[in-house]
Parts: C-alpha cells; structure tokens; sequence
DNA sequence: CATCCACCGGAAATGTTGGGAC
DNA sequence: GTCCCAACATTTCCGGTGGATG
C-alpha cells in the first residue's frame, strides 16, 4: 500500500527559511560586507526577479542584528503605515492610527537614539505608488546618534534612481545588489532539497521536478506546485500529475499573492483572467466592464474607474499580469493588458 | 493640420475614523 | 462629550496624450 508522499509541509512552506541559501554566495557575501562589524557602512538597493531569494538571504544575512525591523510595504504602502510598522516593531508597542505623520516621525527619532538601527523595506514598488519618497527622504535625513541602515528591495526595478527625486536619491546613495534567476538546474537542485524534507522517500519523480523547474524558476511559485502536487495524490508524484495540476498550482500562488490585498483586487484578476481566455489583447474599458458584471454576480459595490486603474497598477507590480502603456495614438490612451503564467 | 480615439493619472473633494486638548 | 486635525479610501473632475485618418 503506498503512502501520500506529504509527511511534513513545512519545509514546502515559502516563509520556511532553510539554514543556508545555495547559489547566492556572492550576494550573501556583499551583505555581509555591508553590515560587517556591528556597524551599518551604506544603504542597500536590493532588486531581482519574484521567487529569486531577495527577501530570503536579506533575513538570514541579517540575522545577528538585534535592532532591525522588516516592512513588507505591499502591505503597508504609505508612509504613515510603514512608520507604524517600523515603530511597533522597535518598540513592541501598539500605536493607533489619528497621530500625525512627523508624530511619528518624532517618535522615530527619539526610539532610535544611539543605536544603530535596520530597516527593512520589503516590495518598495508600493510604498512608491503613493508618499514613499517622503518616507525614504525622512529617514536618510533623519538626525540620531546612531546609524541608521536602509535595505530596500524590489521585484520590479533595476534602477532605483529614475523612480524617487534626486535629492531623496543623493542622500540615500544605495549600493546596489542584482539577484539573477536561477537557472533550470539550481531551481531543481533547491526544490529537491525541499522535497527531500517533506516529502517520503520515492514519492518524487526526477521527471515531475524536472518539469516543474523547467517551467519556471521562480522558487516561491514551484514551491507551491510542489506542495499542491503532493496534497493530491495518494502514491507518487509523476510528470504528468504535475502537468495535471498546473493551472490549479498557479491558481493557489496568484492567491497567495492576492490574500492580503481587496476583494476588488480578485475581482479584478478574475475578469483578466476570463477575457485572457477569450481574447489575446485586452483593454481597460473592457476589464472594468467584465469587473462591473463579476460584482454583480457576487453581490459586491463596484468601485469607480479610477480606484480599479490603481488595482490593475498592482497586479502589475505582482507579476500577474503584462501591461503595454499607450499614451495616444489610434488606440487612444489604453493599457493592453495580458495574463502572466507560470 | 484638425480631429478623434479611450482612458491615463494628477488633483481636489468627500466621508470616515481615531487621537489629543479642552 | 465636543471640537479640531490628519490619514486614508474612494469618488469626482478633467486636462492631456500622439498616431492614424481624412
């Protein structure tokens, strides 16, 4: 009688941190070389693609320092919802919302002191959308006896800066830090580690793993096909069980994804989704009247245009769809917008 | 060279919420 | 409580875009 091939999750989990991160050892190394000696010596510019290990290697190079704190900023993306962050985190204190923003920024200030402090801004591309360069304007200006040390990461930039003002851009002077895919065989090599942790022993099919990472490379969202590949089967994970499920898989990582933004946004990725089926170029007139009719079925408000048109701005920033820019033309003013996929 | 496409995206307006001072 | 203020989500308003077309 064969088993199910899951016998521990956690380490098919994308918030499992492995002890060491393989293939990254020169990125690894220029952090270290950043944060060497209990002194922070410059600002970080972190950008690669989704499912490269920015975030990971950032939290376990950054381990050992005690005052530092993490802002996932797709979250939090303004500067008063990342100040509240950032002070919470410092201080391990509740603080409401009705202050105001230098409120806060006191605060900062006075909590920070002598020591030398980390601050970790997460997807940086969304505190950008709105009030983010005030916020990175603050904190490199900001006057405390101690250091304070920015590690700012991206999916979506290379270059940091043609995206914030000069003067924000000249005191923060980041060094800068590029995360390359990973290629075929090191996305293999990394997720049989994984698999070999959670999973029993002939569970896996070399060729199922090998279709996957060929597929893609991005970790976090192999991880989840791997995962949901071995939640649906009783005996071992073939290639064509991984074929099986790979809309389904991807389906789970664009909720990952989207588990901590509106209803509207699924909403919205819905409706892409339907039109991607039926069309190879959509517009935005015509994904606001699919969305219209998606909340009339589920019985939701429809938001207006214009808050929708920042909405698509994010799923955009997620990599879950592609959008070309028309400013004019015959076309008028549009976005052609298609679906990404794995 | 005027007109048109179709909506981008900035800015101001509106309504809600919570903190601080009285 | 009441008043004022700021942050925030969202709506309302609208000027602007540039290549094709006639």
């Amino acid at each position: 009688m064969p088993e199910p091939p899951l016998k521990d999750p956690t380490p098919l989990q994308t918030n499992y941190i492995p002890q060491n991160i393989e293939y990254r050892e020169q990125e690894i190394e220029a952090l270290r070389d950043v944060f060497s000696n209990e002194s922070v010596s410059q600002n970080l510019f972190i950008h690669g693609p989704q499912g490269t290990g920015k975030t990971h290697v950032t939290h376990l190079t950054l381990q050992e320092i005690d005052n530092k704190c993490y802002v996932d900023c797709s979250k939090h993306d303004t500067q008063y919802k990342a100040l509240k962050q950032v002070l919470q985190q410092l201080t391990g204190e509740k603080i409401g919302d009705g202050y105001h923003t230098s409120d806060l920024q006191r605060k900062l200030v006075e909590k920070t002191g002598v020591l030398d402090t980390v601050v970790i801004l997460d997807e940086i591309d969304f505190l950008l959308l709105n009030d983010g360069d005030d916020l990175l304007y603050f904190l490199t200006r900001m006057e405390t006896r101690g250091q304070t040390g920015l590690v700012l990461i991206s999916s979506n930039h290379e270059d940091l800066k043609n995206k914030i003002e000069e003067r924000t851009y000249s005191s923060l002077q980041p060094r800068r830090i590029g995360f390359e895919p990973y290629t075929a065989e090191e996305a293999f090599q990394i997720l049989l580690k994984r698999a070999q942790k959670a999973l029993t022993d002939q569970s896996l099919q070399k060729a199922a793993l090998t279709y996957i990472t060929a597929t893609t490379q991005n970790i976090t969202a192999g991880l989840y096909w791997l995962k949901h590949a071995a939640e649906t089967t009783n005996s071992v994970i073939t290639e064509s069980h991984t074929q099986d499920v790979q809309e389904q898989a991807f389906e789970k990582y664009a909720g990952h994804l989207l588990s901590h933004f509106s209803e509207h946004h699924r909403l919205l990725y819905q409706a892409v989704q339907e039109l991607d089926v039926e069309n190879n170029s959509i517009n935005t007139g015509d994904i606001y009247t699919r969305y219209e009719e998606l909340c009339k079925t589920y019985n939701e408000n429809t938001l207006s245009k214009r808050r929708l048109s920042d909405f698509l701005k994010h799923l955009e920033l997620l990599d879950l769809i592609e959008a070309e820019y028309h400013y004019g033309g015959q076309e008028g003013k549009t976005r052609d917008v298609k679906l990404a996929s794995l």
